[in-house]
DNA sequence: CTGTATTTATTAATATATTAATTATTCATA
DNA sequence: TATGAATAATTAATATATTAATAAATACAG
């Protein structure tokens, strides 16, 4: 019955785990008119004020070519702009608008709520260890993936 | 410094891992001309023979109106098929051509190998409780889900 | 300096995700 | 048995993901 051993593959629990705790997020966000992409870019923007287009894909994990069109839509709702850079005109900066800065005001204390109690579902220790173990499958990954550039 | 907070939340970590684990195998599944989500069906149906959509959209953690552009797709590349259930037709069975069983024959090696290499980069103590974790993580959301349908 | 390689953001093409609406069928009951 | 509720698959509309290709700017060797 291997069917069984699939759906306890490490990939399929990620996305089964990732699927258990995002609706509640999505429907917040969508109470804002923001989607989970758009609300993660604002998420940043709030602590950074500034930061290169680049950086801002690594930081919120969104690939360069989906981040382009998802900062579009939240530019054309006056909530992002884009800056080019004059020392190095390859880059281009992004920042939230003030209406973009109001906003993420008003979803933070919401997302956060819903944040804590999802973390208050899950014992301290046993929410550490989850975190803990996530970030060494990253690293473990990371470290075989320098010889093969 | 709260984005490094951001950084380190559960959902982001969780997009994190993904992003660490599924390259590799989306190369081998490109080898073949198969999508992440098309392998996921055919690893289904290799084993299930026989599945309706609802129960494979289930299993290959698809939700169905993707898994309708998935399908049909598969079945351009004569890989499935659908069949109407005679019993209850709103049921369509999904089921591989034989074309689809001999692909999958082939892929499957490959990618068992890249599996099995992923867990031996893991203590397999440290593998359980990962997956153990997440299942956790799931079972937990599953059970505030209810009482608020 | 000059031509070439690198880097950064973007476009293009296709596939998938998400939510709401729709169609066809079956269920349940009055 | 007609009829409204429930179920299963699909369509529709929009947003994002993925890979490859491109455009503009900069770095850098010769």
């Amino acid at each position: 019955m291997t069917t069984q051993e699939f759906s306890r593959s490490l990939p399929m629990m990620l996305i089964r785990a990732l699927d258990a705790v995002m609706p509640r997020f999505r429907d917040i966000f969508k109470e804002f008119g923001l989607t989970e992409q758009q609300w993660r870019v604002l998420r940043v923007l709030w602590e950074q004020d500034e930061i290169t287009f680049g950086d801002l894909a690594d930081v919120t994990l969104i690939a360069a070519p989906s981040l382009v069109g998802v900062i579009d839509r939240l530019n054309k709702q006056g909530l992002v702009d884009r800056r080019r850079s004059t020392t190095d005109r390859r880059n281009v900066f992004i920042l939230a608008t003030d209406k973009g800065k109001d906003l993420h005001l008003q979803v933070r204390p919401v997302v956060d709520k819903a944040y804590a109690e999802l973390q208050a579902s899950i014992e301290p220790a046993e929410w550490q260890q989850i975190i803990n173990n996530l970030d060494r499958v990253v690293s473990l990954q990371k470290e075989s993936d320098t010889w093969q550039k």
